[in-house]
DNA sequence: TCACCCAGAATATGATCAAATTTTTCAGTG
DNA sequence: CACTGAAAAATTTGATCATATTCTGGGTGA
């Protein structure tokens, strides 16, 4: 008899099948990006063990990555949670995004291909498509990947990953501001933006995607003083 | 009475002694900003539980922050090294340490207090020491203490935390630039930045500051191309 | 209110399994 | 008989888990 068969059937291991640690940091890492988790909440090693059925160990590198990220914070005390911004916070995402997204949007609409029109162009008809059906999470997804299939062309991994981490320290909020003041007034220069590619206009684009950065922040802005007034 | 003593000396363990998985990241988070380890050098778990005595997990965790960072780079395969920086790399760094580190400085020049000052001049002073004596580790860490100082004054954690991860990335670079170029011929804006401090211009120390970001980094890119030449 | 205790959660270790690299072996060929 | 090259064994290293230990926070009783 077959003794030394310890694993059962391996579930259709793939050969290049990402390592446990890796995948829970994607899945963590979206649910932060696209607000299924609140500001404040607590992150609990074994609550995660428990929910996504995996190890400690794997957990545990998955939160410190997210925690250098700043998609998460260390609470001092051993305890972990998703960052509540303040406004000193807010402020500073909005130059280091400001600054760094432009010059991302104009350094993309120099090497412009049609077919990244395309791409973008249906990125922003399913966007509209969320906004006007109040889909929240659908209009989370897409205008993230609006920015991020456009950073990708700007050929600057370094600059893109610093704004990957900017996306993780507003995301929540984010979503707290969708619900509150619903995905109908949420602005978006994309029409403005795409015009600029077409034309191949850095300068355009690098404004278009200001405005577009400026306003989304001042609405999280908006509802932070809000909040602020109400407690 | 203290039958609790459960362990005898245990080595003096301070109330609020630091987790083992931050020590080792600060540990190597040194060693890779000051240069103790080399581009392209290989980073094993094994050889760093040996060298550190610490166990499997910690250093673990630590390597995790660290790739997050951009400290250390994941291969694909399962290895992980010290990163090799590319032209555009470079490039990159440039634009994001110009525009982030500048503004860093026009904050810290609009809340200038006299200890501030006295602090740095200190350091700068310490640092022409290491450049004078051609004391390569002296110059990395009081050119970082300096900055350090500097971005803590201007009160901003956000922008703060983005450069810290910068400097990872160049860190081992820089040492090699150090040790090709000699200390002797690294510039540095200090005085003219203090100058600008002294006077709270903010204007005035944005500028000196982005001059010295920018004459830094053109060296590690004058490094690079003088490699690529001789390979 | 304060000291103490306890449940629960985090930290850390070592063992075990899996994957990748390196070394060794062994034909086959010129 | 030396040499090339592929296949296979061996070693090294990474990934995961189960378990033991330590610490924090809250509740309890004085």
């Amino acid at each position: 008899m077959d003794l030394i068969k310890k694993k059962a059937p391996k579930a259709a291991k793939s050969p290049a099948d990402p390592p446990v640690h890796e995948q829970v940091y994607q899945t963590l890492r979206a649910q932060i990006l696209f607000g299924e988790m609140a500001p404040g909440q607590p992150v609990t090693i074994q609550g995660l063990t428990d929910s996504l059925g995996a190890g400690m160990t794997p957990v545990r590198e998955a939160i410190r990555r997210l925690i250098s990220d700043g998609a998460l914070v260390f609470q001092g005390n051993r305890r972990v949670s998703v960052p509540v911004l303040s406004a000193a916070d807010v402020e500073q995402l909005i130059f280091a995004r400001k600054t760094i997204e432009s010059e991302l949007a104009r350094r993309a609409a120099k090497h412009v291909r049609p077919s990244l029109i395309e791409e973008l162009e249906a990125i922003d008809a399913a966007l509209d498509s969320a906004i006007a059906a109040g889909d929240v999470t659908g209009y989370l997804r897409y205008n993230y990947r609006f920015h991020a299939v456009l950073y990708d062309h700007a050929n600057a991994p370094v600059m893109t990953d610093l704004v990957e981490r900017l996306w993780l320290r507003f995301g929540p909020s984010l979503r707290v501001v969708c619900g509150r003041f619903g995905t109908q007034n949420l602005p978006d220069r994309h029409k403005e933006l795409l015009q600029a590619l077409r034309a191949n206009d850095a300068g355009a684009a690098g404004e278009a995607m200001a405005q577009d950065v400026v306003q989304g922040m001042e609405m999280v802005e908006a509802m932070l003083s809000e909040q602020a007034a109400n407690a």
